[in-house]
DNA sequence: ATCCTACGATGGACCCAATCCAAGTCAAGA
DNA sequence: TCTTGACTTGGATTGGGTCCATCGTAGGAT
């Protein structure tokens, strides 16, 4: 977490009281929370933050590539923490947990060039749905 | 497009004008349309047709199955009529713009059991990143 | 240690997409 | 043709998110 903090410091990112507690908000579990589960754990330690400097503070963590933002299921946007490692998602239909995930291979791979129009491809995102073992 | 209408009322769809309209709208371009530019090209073919119509009618032929939800964006929902035909979404950062594509084999195969965590995985969702020819 | 100032925080108004609801309308079976 | 329960309507409401004018403060300069 500290190497977040540093990291960002070496970047410009003044660091004010706010956005050192969204910062340990998102590491301090390993979950994909949503912008107001992140206000309403910053607000137990540091009771008055404002929603604003939350959305404020994710969008940086996002531009800045430390966080990556999933919509899983058209509701609420989550942030997930763990930026610098691959994966993917597995969402449950039934409870909407979320679970981390490596498929096999390259997932830029399977799209043919006669499929990709001229775009230059540069990122993939999966979501696989089903039922997990409690639901199912 | 008659033959959705008539599973439709084999399945007990009411068929009512502005149901009618809804189902032409998505049939006529094959599009990625929001709900908004799916009304705005209702009415034109049936005035005063109402935007709570429009969801209902959405929605119903979601649950359906005849039609897909997909969010690229994070903003508002797409609805894609290509539902009969699997295919994933190669998204243009740039302007939005929107491809349906085929990926080369089964995407559920490159998920490991491992990493299935008990869940009976029963769909996935890609969406490929980049940036169109227009917009590079 | 203190000052300066530009960048960040605040909260309340505002926006967009979507849903809800009570009242009115109508498709289609009898 | 009648009847009725399903469908439509539009206006209010909700949920998630953004905007903005004002106030506060991190951290470099002195």
């Amino acid at each position: 977490m500290s190497d977040l903090l540093e990291r960002l410091r070496g970047r410009g990112w003044r660091l004010t009281s706010q956005r050192r507690v969204v910062a340990e908000v998102l590491d301090g579990d390993h979950v994909h929370l949503t912008a107001d589960e992140v206000h309403a754990r910053a607000v137990r330690r540091l009771p008055g933050i404002s929603r604003a400097t939350v959305y404020n503070a994710l969008g940086e963590l996002v531009a800045l590539g430390e966080v990556v933002e999933v919509t899983t299921d058209g509701r609420a946007k989550r942030y997930d923490p763990n930026a610098h490692r691959p994966h993917q998602h597995l969402v449950c239909s039934g409870c909407g947990v979320i679970r981390d995930v490596h498929p096999h291979g390259d997932p830029l791979a399977v799209l043919p060039t006669e499929e990709r129009f001229g775009f230059t491809v540069a990122a993939v995102e999966i979501t696989y749905r089903g039922q997990c073992p409690a639901c199912a």
